[in-house]
DNA sequence: CCAATATCAGCCTGACTGAAATGG
DNA sequence: CCCATTTCAGTCAGGCTGATATTG
């Protein structure tokens, strides 16, 4: 017989990551959506509020979302109140982007979503899995980082 | 303060998850594009190869590919010689879709490509620790496909 | 002259939706 | 009449590229 009595995707660890990341992906996006927020502007806010005030080169490159994108992303936080841009007296090639007040409480809205998905991900899991898991992937991503 | 001593989104799990992933889909993108092939046609091919001729239908269901990608996808690999369609005697609406003998060739090839990813992909875990990772990844993927 | 910045326009993949035509 | 099938057209998000104008 050439028929395996598997099928080889639902075996193969690209598969299982792709498709895991997919409903990971998908509880996100719907969980923002809710609250009319995409993934670029929680990892924009975040970014901002972890590193303070910066560029948007430097938010590109922090946040890792291409710049293009970006500009996109903060032409909508901005016209929402989120953030604001100022150019910088110092280098007025640059615009400072900060996180205004109502982007700060937006922030904390989009992180109760966030941490909500996580807990609904990781359902079927027990406390040790998770940081199993979490430990597992960390090692992949750095390792994948590290070697380009 | 109110600046956290940790940035949030590598340690969260659907962040983890997608960026492993993204590393996971470009290895195997790259790698498949060295052979001149996408994705959907492995599945296809690996789907066709293991529940023998079925209709598009059929195979975008088991594949888990939508029936207007199926549709081009089969349209490549026909274009190919890797697949054959031929209209079923007993249901003329539908097309049959059978692998080829070139296609079963071609199946084989990319499949060695597959397989190298996978180890690429999980190269700083031991075997043990692929075990875990496959077991931890395959219940959640099971917990999510049940629950939708 | 060169480097960095900000902006805009567009490409590509994968997942997904809707409409239309045809045959059972 | 209803339903399944096939096909095409198009949406959307994320990741990515290239060109341009401006400033340092």
């Amino acid at each position: 017989m050439h028929k395996p009595a598997f099928s080889r995707l639902p075996s193969l660890p690209s598969w299982l990551l792709s498709q895991t990341a997919l409903h990971s992906a998908r509880l996100l996006t719907d969980r923002l959506a809710d609250a009319g927020a995409r993934g670029y502007h929680y990892r924009l806010l975040a970014t901002l509020d972890e590193s303070g005030p910066s560029s948007q080169a430097d938010l590109g490159r922090r946040s890792g979302i291409h710049l293009g994108d970006v500009v996109a992303a903060l032409n909508e936080l901005e016209s929402a109140g989120f953030v604001s841009r100022s150019p910088d007296p110092a280098d007025r090639r640059r615009n400072v982007v900060q996180v205004t007040d109502a982007g700060r409480t937006r922030l904390a809205e989009l992180d109760e979503r966030v941490t909500a998905v996580q807990d609904e991900l990781l359902a079927p899991l027990s406390a040790e899995e998770r940081v199993q898991l979490t430990g597992l992937l960390t090692r992949l991503l750095a390792h994948h980082n590290a070697t380009p």
